[in-house]
RNA sequence: GUGGAUGUAGUUCAGUUGGUAGAGCACCAGAUUGUGGUUCUGGGCGUCGUGGGUUCAAGCCCCAUCAUCCACCCCA
């Protein structure tokens, strides 16, 4: 809703409560479903013994432009001037500063080097359906790990977290190529120079979404020979590894297809190859990449986006004077990874919150003992609240359901003077009575024993 | 930056060819002064996004503006 659609600075308007433009209120229903994506992120990183690691949330402008491309410089950066004249931005990716920081530290550090974090990054953009101006993206990078072993690790890592939500290749696929051998095809087959193989990239990039008539208008404008262009339409209709190797045997691009080849193979033998497909259009719009590129996408039709992107980065160092250390990474966006996670039914019903246990008193005698009780079943690692003022017992049924208790504890007049405590499970509706001798440790093991079991 | 749609109660929305507004959900109270989710009853004056115009009369028509959503561009 926009409540206040007017801020033309008159001194009566009112402050807009709506969050900044392609920003949201992470209210607890959304955050519950952040955190529970969250965890599951750190926890398979760890399995994978990825450790967890963070950066400022503002870097300085040449961090990026040195290899990030330069629509992600010039219009979509939040920068400013501080007040020590440096041109700072906030981080739009996590990457750069990923490798600000191991620059600083890799030569003390074993290899390979396995990080995570989850980043919250801003760019400025249009906001619209599962494009935010800020969201978080998990980030998984490793650098220094012996050529393709480190790229096949971060694709295990990206197969293991999906399918541990419960999502199966029917509902994702990794779309995956190399740059190496986009590279070999256009520098050594077509003898292209940089300026189109640029113009050819963009045009890689929109194949998929433009008609036929539309694509060979485009290859048409770049003046190829007659040979070039047939050979670039036969590589964008390769449809999978087999069909990849024989364009390269045909044309004796026997280098680059080593590589790829013995990648394929390494894919079926830790039989994660089932979710990977070779597709010549995933080029990937960040200038670092040099190898192994690939992106995620939902197999929804409804859906038919990209959700995940990453790929292997061999000079990210050097622009700090420092020795390459080849890296492999992706980025997986919260925005996009939450719907893809609904559209499939795998994201539990977080709009209600949980408790363990709300205890609760009628009268102002019962007040010490809730907050004691409390204070002893905490102890036991239960979520527990109190009332904290003395309550009707129909409402303090009502807000127990309110909260998401699964069980009452009832300290009313009745108990106080029986010297009984009633214990409630609101979901069976099972009731205990328990003496409630109010300074008997022992009563509160029993209570702790009837919410654990 | 380009194109399309939509702005009405806390929220989701209805509002017939123009006659100054209604429903579901939510919320509060009660039926029910020791047992919640169900049920029933009662409870709403909202600058109808904002500014201007046409008209006897505007939620509805026209213009502008702002905001939101969607599709491009690009990306997570």
């Amino acid at each position: 809703m926009n409540s206040n659609s007017t801020s033309t600075s008159t001194s009566t308007s009112t402050l807009s409560k709506q969050p900044y433009k392609g920003t949201r209120d992470l209210f607890p229903p959304l955050k519950r479903a952040q955190e529970f994506m969250f965890t599951h992120m750190k926890e398979v990183a760890q399995l994978f013994g990825y450790e967890p690691y963070d950066g400022p949330l503002l870097e300085e402008v040449e961090l990026y432009k040195a290899k990030s491309g330069e629509e992600l410089i010039n219009e979509q950066i939040y920068s400013f001037t501080d007040r020590g004249d440096r041109f700072v931005a906030i981080r739009p990716e996590m990457t750069p500063t990923l490798a600000r920081m191991v620059a600083q530290s890799h030569k003390e550090m074993a290899k390979p080097i396995r990080w995570y974090a989850i980043p919250n990054l801003m760019r400025y953009e249009k906001p619209q359906k599962g494009r935010l101006r800020e969201h978080w993206q998990f980030n998984v990078d490793i650098f220094g790990a012996p050529a393709l072993l480190g790229e096949l690790e971060i694709l295990e890592l990206a197969v293991v977290l999906l399918t541990r939500f419960g999502a199966t290749s029917d509902d994702f696929e990794i779309l995956l190529n190399d740059r190496q051998v986009v590279d070999d095809i256009f520098k050594n087959l077509l003898n292209l120079n940089s300026e189109t193989i640029h113009k050819l990239y963009k045009i890689i990039d929109k194949s998929k979404k433009v008609s036929k008539e539309t694509l060979n208008h485009m290859i048409g404008e770049l003046n190829m020979g007659e040979r070039e262009n047939n050979l670039f339409i036969n590589y964008l209709q390769i449809k999978s590894f087999d069909e990849l190797f024989d364009f390269l045997d045909k044309n004796n691009l026997p280098t680059s297809k080593t590589n790829i080849h013995k990648f394929a193979q390494l894919l079926k033998d830790i039989n994660i190859n089932n979710f990977i497909k070779y597709d010549p259009t995933i080029v990937r719009g960040l200038d670092y990449y040099t190898g192994i590129v690939f992106e995620i996408y939902d197999k929804h039709p409804e859906n038919r986006r990209a959700l995940c992107g990453g790929g292997s980065y061999a000079n990210l160092l050097q622009i700090f004077n420092e020795s390459p250390l080849p890296g492999v990474g992706f980025g997986l966006g919260d925005v996009t990874f939450k719907e893809f996670l609904s559209l499939h039914k795998l994201l539990p019903d977080f709009s209600k919150p949980t408790m363990d246990l709300l205890i609760s008193f009628q009268n102002a005698d019962g007040e010490k003992h809730a907050l004691q009780l409390a204070q002893k079943i905490r102890k036991a690692n239960i979520k527990v609240i109190t009332n904290l003022q003395a309550t009707k017992v129909a409402k303090c049924f009502s807000y127990a359901e309110r909260v998401g208790a699964h069980f009452i504890a009832l300290i009313g007049d009745d108990e106080i003077k029986n010297n009984y405590i009633t214990i409630k499970n609101l979901q069976t509706q099972q009731q205990h009575k328990l003496d409630f001798l109010f300074l008997n440790e022992n009563e509160s093991d029993k209570i702790i024993e009837i919410i654990k079991s």
